[in-house]
DNA sequence: CGCTCCCGCCAATTC
DNA sequence: GAATTGGCGGGAGCG
């Protein structure tokens, strides 16, 4: 009898299909792997330690993969490379966009990748996580195929999309209808678009990707929050209207963000190395700032606009919250907010703060965890 | 009721 | 031939 039930004893009717998201799985698979030490990751154990099918793994994962996070070591075996190696993921693509269609820049002229064979430029790329999608060394066009369908390879045309035009907010629809070529069919539509969320929810919970609404059309959308590379311009005041525009309000009550940060390293630069261990905080002038990478593995970087701990609601403005129940409340009563001075400080704390309340949360929502939990 | 997107069947690939 | 990968779309949850 015991087989395929966990043994869990969970009430059915608290089933909640947003836990099951793919977006708090890659919050999770994160929280497992990125953190020190971890350089080799097992299919299995990641679908043990998650509680979830292997198929799941296999979503999150070759996401993930196509920005660099992980490699693909052997069978069920990844290796893997951390949030580090997001930016020359990103910025390979912006050259591959940029070959396949040089005079991007139009809404209706994207980079997208259709069949690489054709539009493949001299690019002398060399990474493991491009040359995945774009080499088929010598393999027929029916083996092809599949390929060109594969998560790895949308996703990665999806972050085209954003970098590689102009426009800042894009929706599904639009994504799915320019990634479909001339295709003009419902149903492969809408296969599509149902891939595209699945994208935009781990990217999401990555925040890479933010979800938000258009100004006038009210039509949902997304806007890129990664890496652009290049001196894309838009920064800050198009680019994220925080304090001003909190569009994506019901979006932070949704799911978990495990690192908050923002990718155009400008002016500041705080990394983050392994979890909360040490924080290094440094200044620099132009965009050329090279970020110290003295302790390679995970290092998050933050840019010009550091989150910090904050209460709005009109509290009496004591931080001494007490722990949040969950997640709803949690990112009500909470929202960063933006500054940039004595970084290391409001860093520290908000760091600090931010682990406990996830650890407290978690308590709380699941009575007790894996054991795998308290090593953090 | 339309937007989301979980779930798992089953085909393609790889071992 | 078994195991691993992963495309795909039915249909249920949710606002």
């Amino acid at each position: 009898m015991a087989s395929i039930n966990d043994s869990e004893t969970k009430i059915p009717s608290l089933y909640s299909r947003k836990e099951k998201s793919l977006g708090v799985l890659c919050s999770n698979f994160l929280r497992l792997y990125n953190k020190e030490g971890v350089e080799s990751i097992g299919l299995d154990n990641a679908a043990n330690q998650l509680g979830v099918e292997r198929r799941r793994i296999y979503d999150i994962v070759n996401i993930l993969e196509s920005v660099g996070v992980l490699t693909r070591r052997a069978k069920n075996q990844y290796t893997w490379k951390g949030f580090s190696a997001i930016p020359h993921a990103v910025e390979e693509l912006r050259k591959q966009a940029f070959n396949e269609n040089p005079r991007v820049s139009g809404f209706c002229s994207f980079g997208t990748v259709v069949n690489e064979n054709d539009c493949r430029g001299p690019s002398n790329s060399n990474s493991s996580y491009t040359d995945k999608y774009t080499k088929s060394s010598g393999s027929s066009k029916s083996e092809n195929n599949r390929k060109e369908k594969s998560l790895g390879l949308l996703t990665q045309n999806f972050i085209k999309l954003f970098i590689s035009s102009n426009a800042d907010l894009i929706s599904l629809d639009t994504a799915a209808t320019a990634l479909l070529g001339d295709v003009h069919d419902p149903t492969a539509m809408r296969t599509k678009v149902r891939r595209l969320y699945d994208i935009a929810n781990v990217f999401s919970s990555m925040n890479l990707l933010e979800k938000t609404r258009h100004p006038e059309s009210g039509k949902p959308s997304f806007r890129w929050l990664g890496p652009k590379t290049k001196s894309q311009t838009l920064d800050t005041n198009k680019r994220r209207a925080f304090g001003t525009d909190i569009t994506n309000h019901e979006d932070l009550k949704r799911k978990h963000v495990d690192s908050l940060s923002d990718w155009s390293s400008k002016d500041v630069t705080v990394a983050m190395h392994g979890n909360i261990d040490c924080v290094k905080v440094e200044y620099s002038e132009n965009n050329t700032t090279q970020q110290q990478s003295s302790c390679n593995s995970k290092e998050f970087v933050f840019g010009p606009f550091t989150p910090a701990i904050t209460q709005r609601v009109g509290s009496s403005g004591n931080k001494k919250l007490k722990q949040v129940q969950d997640w709803e409340n949690l990112a009500d009563t909470y929202r960063p907010q933006y500054c940039n001075k004595a970084l290391g400080d409001i860093f520290g704390h908000y760091v600090e703060a931010w682990k406990s309340w996830y650890d407290e949360a978690d308590e709380k929502k699941t009575g007790h965890r894996s054991p795998e939990e308290d090593e953090d």
